[in-house]
DNA sequence: CCTTGACTCTCCAGTTACTGGAAGGTGTAT
DNA sequence: ATACACCTTCCAGTAACTGGAGAGTCAAGG
């Protein structure tokens, strides 16, 4: 029989850590003496210790160590646990490289402009949502600017025909870049409405979005794509479809420098 | 100005987050109404939640991600800090690995035995001890139990005739094996004595050690030895050193079943 | 105007696997 | 007798939330 300090030191776990395991059920103390309350070990114990540290060792938690020190598991049933946790690990340890590879592209550009990033790229997962939209093609950038106008009016303008409800602000999808540059406008609503006018009634899909979010006119706007496709390339994803713009600030009247305005980039990783 | 609702979907942040990092002052609404307590996000927050957010993912902790936000860091402290995370990350990394590789090991052996092992195998550090020793060669196996005897008997007189205090069970080492087995006999002394009659006295450094308890005679000694080796092999150590029997209960007039000895190989990862 | 339902508030408890400390009892060596 | 090491219980704290109770707020619909 061993007391507690003596156990400890021959099995290399702390004191506090032996007490908590005989608390909470995991490993008892062979005998407590009644006067003293003094706990005491045998070296019958060790096997039983030794396993569980072994399991621990592998990263299991302590209620699930306490199942599998349970007599009566089949060896299919500790397989099946073990099994469990490697895929866990295995997750796990693909997170942490990829954390790995997010520290670096970041340190490379502190390296390069030797500051924090003006602009900060986050991943989110949008939800699903329904809106009214019209699509049409930009001839040259200088139109740009009328041709949303347009579009937006018409939108509005057919939602307040079928007495439809606005759900928030509005976003615009950018279909084709380069000859052929294409602009779906969409105005979010809560129930949908018949089509018409050349307005599309959709629901977009739930996807995940590399985010950014841009402060001031557009005039700045190529800069921003620039540090978001950057971002997107550096970190391992690939985009998957249009792009969106979501104008959470923004009033044809009111001053650029007040429009706040989100660029996602629905990715996915390559 | 966003009800936190509004600014938790906008985000993709749970309103209880946002609740906490507004509590821990680590990421405060901008107003709050007094009258009701609601409290209001804007747009201007944004860029700062999506830093906040985007150091998170990296793996950082709350606190350090607050020291981060500070306005007045410099881009070297930055630097550091993200280099301190990266090494923190690959040792975490590496971790890991070995984790999956045991989990991988355990599993193996459930294969092959179709239960769990019967030998629990855990890597610990001893602390240094102070001993007594003898070193004999063995001729042959079957001379060992004399041989041990023998050893042990002449270490406990020296000590006792140098008035030294025991300080624990006996431990032999064992230093070269096939064709001439070296084995020395050691005990644990409080303090310093002379040497003398052919006993050392030494002070057995700390080591990593790869341990096995093992209940019952030296019979059956093979069989552990050869889990103990296996698993060494098996998890990318390699012995570094003699190995150890250490006595927990042993008597030369006992109950050879009742025998409890801890078998120790001084390992390093490979 | 009242009700309903969606939101919001604060406060408290629980999560994991311990760790640290206080206050008090026990065992052994000098 | 008195140190001193060791043991006991109980309480608090860790990190980053999450869940729930109980109560107040707001907008829409009847």
């Amino acid at each position: 029989m061993l007391k507690i300090g003596e156990f400890s030191r021959l099995v290399n776990v702390p004191v506090k850590t032996l007490r908590y395991y005989d608390e909470i059920g995991l490993f008892k103390s062979d005998y407590i003496d009644e006067q003293t309350g003094y706990r005491f070990y045998s070296f019958e114990q060790l096997p039983r210790l030794n396993r569980l540290l072994a399991l621990k060792d592998l990263g299991l938690s302590l209620s699930q160590i306490d199942q599998m020190l349970q007599e009566d598991l089949s060896a299919d049933q500790l397989r099946g646990m073990l099994l469990l946790k490697q895929v866990e690990l295995e997750d796990l340890a693909r997170d942490i490289r990829e954390r790995i590879a997010r520290v670096g592209a970041r340190l490379s550009l502190i390296e390069t402009e030797d500051k924090m990033p003006d602009y900060e790229v986050v991943i989110k997962t949008v939800e699903p949502i329904l809106v009214a939209s019209k699509q049409e093609a930009i001839p040259n950038v200088e139109t740009i600017g009328s041709v949303m106008d347009r579009l937006y009016n018409a939108i509005v303008g057919h939602i307040v025909k079928h007495k439809g409800q606005f759900a928030g602000p509005g976003l615009t999808l950018w279909h084709e870049w380069g000859e052929n540059l294409q602009a779906e406008a969409t105005l979010p609503i809560k129930k949908s409405i018949p089509e018409g006018d050349g307005v599309k009634v959709q629901e977009l899909p739930s996807d995940q979005m590399a985010c950014l979010v841009h402060h001031g006119g557009f005039e700045e706007f190529p800069r921003a794509y620039q540090s978001i496709i950057q971002w997107i390339e550096a970190n391992g994803y690939e985009i998957t479809g249009p792009n969106r713009q979501v104008h959470l600030q923004f009033s044809p009247d009111g001053n650029p420098k007040d429009y706040v305005t989100e660029i996602q980039f629905p990715v996915a990783k390559v």
